[in-house]
RNA sequence: GCCGGUGUGGCGGAACUGGCAUACGCGCACGACUCAAAAUCGUGUGAGGUUACCCUCAUGUGGGUUCAACUCCCACCACCGGCACCA
């Protein structure tokens, strides 16, 4: 009989399917394991041999799994959303519902060839309404704890992808998928709080069993960096004074006003808080005269009006007083008030109106601060007071309503305008000779137009705006930078005034946008310094004590790292990791289910609502101007605001491809739930995952953002473990025969479907073990394969000649059996499937020619069927075994059997190898020694010499030491 | 630059806890079967010296520890992967 796997494959593929041997149950008795993959996106091209990696060594551990007796969960799922999937539709003309459902077919159709023992009971599939209906319920949890927000800001753009990119999909500054150089866009953009779970992410890590290499690579990218904050304050040698003026009903000794005359003297300067009169119900003319006529106001200073005081500042501008500086705090203009009580005075005063025209000319500056939670004045009037006076509005959350706070931290910062840094080494201060602020630094937009050197500044800027990412951050770039001149800022700790400089070799991304520049203990700082001959002053010596540091010189530079943050900054983390950018402007993915209305803001789509279906359309392919093509659907993008029923419009940007696999593994544990995304009960019962295959590049894009989201659903109380992973097992890229990465384009890609079609899926699935270590990266070469072949076919033609014998098994038998059951355990166990497959190949070529019985053939079927599931049935059947391979319990071996009656020693003359002793088991230095001793080669290796020493190794080895 | 990893025959690779380096497979050579070929089976296959037996040298390089090192320690080289003006 010839082994033909063309025939056999077939035939049992389709008896699993239909005997449903692989399905798990939920709540068995048996320990269950949950075995997991990376669920594929099912791409035109089909299954490849990169796929075959972790695919089959799954297959391979789960089957192992059973056979031990325990419940093995090994789903499988279509991650069918996302860009690839939409532009192959694209290309082939169709709508990508369609392309989708065809590619599935095809990829089950190929996995199965395979005879992987998937549990399609468990298919899951994430462009299927009843699956996204889930990622949109998820994402409105996220969206309702805050941690989904909308933000306008400069994000990667793919210009050939059309579509904003997450900081993860950039490689090497060009797209990860397409490879295009990504370019920087302003855009409004849906983004994920992931930096809330920044430390989170790094804790995690700890108790998870993974490669040491996979967790440093999250660690990285994360990126979590100690150090201090610290606040450089601009020089501004004409502010002398400050007057506040308090509010309607205040006094001096109220509100903020105390907390901030007291860090204004702090810092040298005069302050007076006049206590006004006529409260609570004053007149504005009545108290601007009483301030005019008792405080001196000049050029020096700088007023400061909360509330009524504000309105009081301008109508002392209105008079014809000059100052320095106005700042508006929470300042009414329309005398309106959100709480509905009236305040007459105020009312009146506001309502007489501001000569605006005259007011402005009075100050060099005005500022205008409004409290977005004030209760009082609606923050508005400030930006009506703003628009009217040509100044900045700011609106900020107040620490408490109204900026009726003790301590009201954001005002210091406007009064005193500073540029705040962020270093790992503080201990440098008293080198720091410059400041330096990214381009793009608001303080930067703000600051510009009041430069000496305006020009040259803007220019500059809009320089940098052009450079693409990979430009600006190529590190052997000379560095560039220009000088705000005119602006010079006090170093904390030397006193010294020193310039500020704008380069682009600060991020504005990372820290605060700014850096103290330390020329002698920082290479980029140096590099800058020499080119610009910026001083450099060196404050650390070569055995790491402080020097040039005042009060701190001497010290050890980790005591004066912990000394100078107390005294001059606060101590800071950070972390590189950057706020996902979660919306795509793509149609091919799940839909935002929010929707935009005029009077209520942003409103989420009621639960009973969900799912937002992916509306049926002609033409999905991207616009290109930055919007989704759902945005030209006007029946689906108008709708009814669910809370106060006027015309309201839907979110038209889509998820990233990233966000159905970022908790699919949990609707596995419960997949056709219609209530929740999983009951909890079995998500307590199969998670956390046992194992969970898949590849390196994943680390920090899916194996980063899924762990993000369960951690968040476990702050929810909606899973059971804060960990999905418990073991993570990264499989080595498969290259190209000719060593490079596969590709159409090369041409290099392997097409698994021709080796099954000639040698069979179980050739081809321990071939593809064979091939090498299973983290490590391989070349295809396909020569290989016609030896695991003839090591099927040798197996074969083992198992038919003996079935109808009655043979015993030789001693040789019994001990290579209770070997190979035992080597593949290990492997197996260790993930070393390439020495596995070698195991019962050294078995076969060991217990050929022997006499063997029909027992030990059954237990080499069995140990078989995990790598060869289909010839290890056949082998079952004729042999006359009941049911299915699959079902049987993995075979025992007598370790006695291991241990032979006769143990062979290695000899050896001072360590040099020089001949073998076979000798009865137990047997005794002495008689080693002896029967050693008389071996010619080892006779001659000592020869005249005497022998000094023996190490001896009981049944292993014997040593002499001449 | 920083952080990981890997270096073993012609090739893919194996070697437990320091104990016969090169298992297993490919390839190659020779032989058997055959009219012949393929397939299959058998034998051999690290390098050099020696026609035998045997000796010497070999696990990226140089050193060290040890009776004994692919394995442990130190220094270096090469390649692969990740991060990267991240302050």
């Amino acid at each position: 009989m010839k082994y033909t796997p063309g025939k056999i494959e077939k035939k049992w593929q389709k008896f699993w399917s239909l005997k449903k041997v692989y399905h798990s149950k939920n709540f068995s008795k048996k320990p269950k394991k949950y075995i997991l993959v990376e669920f594929p996106y099912p791409s035109g091209a089909g299954l490849h041999t990169g796929h075959l990696r972790s695919y089959v060594a799954a297959d391979v551990t789960s089957r192992f799994l059973r056979a031990q007796g325990n419940e093995v969960m090994f789903p499988l799922g279509w991650d069918a959303f996302g860009l690839p999937a939409e532009n192959y539709a694209i290309k082939m003309g169709v709508q990508p519902e369609v392309s989708t459902k065809q590619n599935i077919k095809n990829f089950k159709k190929q996995i199965n060839s395979l005879g992987l023992s998937f549990d399609w009971s468990r298919e899951v599939n994430t462009t299927d309404p009843n699956y996204y209906k889930w990622t949109q319920w998820i994402f409105l949890q996220f969206f309702k704890k805050g941690l989904a927000y909308e933000a306008e800001s400069l994000i990667n753009w793919c210009p050939k992808d059309k579509t904003g990119l997450a900081n993860e999909e950039v490689v090497d500054g060009k797209c990860e998928r397409c490879g295009t150089v990504v370019e920087k866009k302003e855009m409004r953009q849906w983004y994920l709080r992931i930096t809330k779970y920044a430390q989170k992410l790094i804790d995690g890590l700890q108790s998870l069993d993974w490669p040491e290499a996979v967790k440093l690579q999250q660690e990285n990218w994360i990126g979590r960096s100690e150090g201090a904050e610290i606040e450089f304050p601009v020089v501004n040698p004409r502010v002398k004074k400050f007057i506040i003026l308090h509010g309607r009903a205040s006094t001096p000794d109220n509100n903020f006003y105390p907390w901030l005359k007291k860090e204004l003297e702090k810092r040298g300067f005069k302050v007076e808080v006049p206590q006004m009169p006529g409260i609570p119900e004053p007149d504005d003319e009545e108290q601007a005269n009483y301030v005019q006529s008792n405080y001196d106001l000049d050029e020096g200073t700088v007023i400061v009006g909360h509330s009524m005081g504000g309105v009081v500042a301008l109508r002392l501008l209105e008079r014809g007083i000059k100052v320095h500086g106005v700042v508006l705090v929470a300042t009414p203009a329309t005398g309106k008030f959100l709480d509905g009580k009236p305040r007459h005075s105020v009312t009146k005063a506001v309502q007489k109106g501001f000569d605006y025209g005259k007011i402005k000319k009075q100050s060099d500056y005005f500022r205008v601060i409004s409290d977005s939670t004030d209760s009082v004045v609606p923050h508005e009037d400030g930006k009506i007071l703003a628009d009217n006076l040509g100044a900045y509005c700011k609106i900020v959350a107040a620490n408490s309503p109204h900026f009726n706070g003790e301590k009201e931290p954001l005002l210091l910062d406007e009064l005193l305008p500073n540029i705040k840094v962020f270093t790992t080494r503080p201990e440098t201060i008293f080198g720091a000779t410059y400041v330096v602020l990214a381009p793009e630094s608001p303080y930067v937009q703000s600051r510009m137009k009041k430069s000496d050197n305006k020009n040259e500044i803007e220019q500059y800027v809009e320089d940098t705006k052009k450079k693409n990412e990979i430009i600006r951050l190529a590190t052997d770039k000379e560095k560039t930078g220009v000088e705000l001149k005119g602006l010079k800022v006090i170093n904390p700790a030397t006193k010294e005034e020193i310039p500020v400089w704008i380069a682009d070799y600060v991020l504005p991304q990372y820290g605060t946008g700014a850096i103290m520049a330390v020329p002698s203990h920082d290479l980029r700082d140096e590099q800058f310094a020499k080119k610009y001959q910026l001083p450099i002053r060196m404050v650390v010596n070569e055995k790491g004590k402080l020097q040039n540091s005042g009060e701190f010189s001497g010290l050890d530079f980790e005591v004066a790292k912990k000394k100078i943050t107390e005294k001059f900054g606060n101590s800071k983390v950070t972390y590189k990791l950057r706020d996902w950018v979660f919306s795509r402007q793509r149609y091919w993915g799940e839909p935002i289910p929010l929707i935009h209305c005029p009077d209520c803001g942003t409103v989420p789509v009621p639960e009973k609502e969900l799912p937002v279906k992916l509306p049926k359309v002609k033409k999905y392919e991207p616009t290109g101007t930055g919007e989704s093509p759902l945005a030209a659907i006007d029946s689906w993008v108008n709708v009814k605001c669910p809370k106060c029923g006027s015309s309201a419009k839907r979110e038209t940007n889509t998820m990233p491809q990233w966000a159905g696999s970022s908790w699919y593994f949990l609707r596995y544990a419960d997949p056709k739930n219609k209530k929740q995304f999983a009951n909890l009960k079995s998500l307590k019962y199969w998670l956390p995952i046992d194992i969970y295959f898949g590849g390196m590049e994943h680390t920090t894009l899916h194996l980063l953002y899924s762990r993000f989201w369960n951690q968040f659903l476990f702050d929810q109380g909606l899973v059971p473990m804060s960990e999905p992973y418990k073991r993570r097992q990264p499989h080595g890229i498969i290259l190209g025969e000719d060593g490079e990465k596969m590709s159409k384009s090369r041409g290099n890609v392997a097409n698994p479907d021709a080796i099954i079609k000639q040698y069979g899926a179980d050739t081809l699935r321990m071939f593809e073990l064979f091939l090498g270590p299973h983290e490590q990266t391989i070349s295809w070469n396909e020569k290989g394969v016609v030896g695991v072949y003839r090591f099927l076919q040798r197996s074969w033609y083992l198992v038919s000649d003996n079935v109808s014998s009655k043979n015993k098994d030789s001693e040789k038998v019994l001990f290579e059996i209770a070997r190979v059951i035992k080597r593949v355990e290990e492997a197996v166990r260790e993930m070393k499937f390439n020495t596995a497959v070698s195991s019962f190949m050294e078995f076969i070529n060991a217990v050929s020619g022997e006499s063997i019985s029909k027992e030990t053939l059954k237990k080499f079927a069995i140990t078989l069927a995990p790598f060869a599931p289909h010839i290890a049935e056949e082998f079952w059947k004729m042999l006359s075994g009941k049911g299915s391979v699959t079902t049987q319990p993995w075979p025992t071996f007598d370790p006695k059997k291991l241990e032979s009656q006769i143990s062979s020693y290695v000899i050896q003359v001072n360590g040099k190898f020089r001949g073998n002793l076979a000798i009865a088991r137990g047997s005794s230095e002495e008689d080693v020694k002896e029967e050693a001793s008389k071996i010619e080669t080892v006779r001659n290796a000592i020869g005249a010499l005497k022998v000094k020493k023996i190490v001896f190794v009981p049944e292993r080895l014997i040593n002499f030491v001449v």
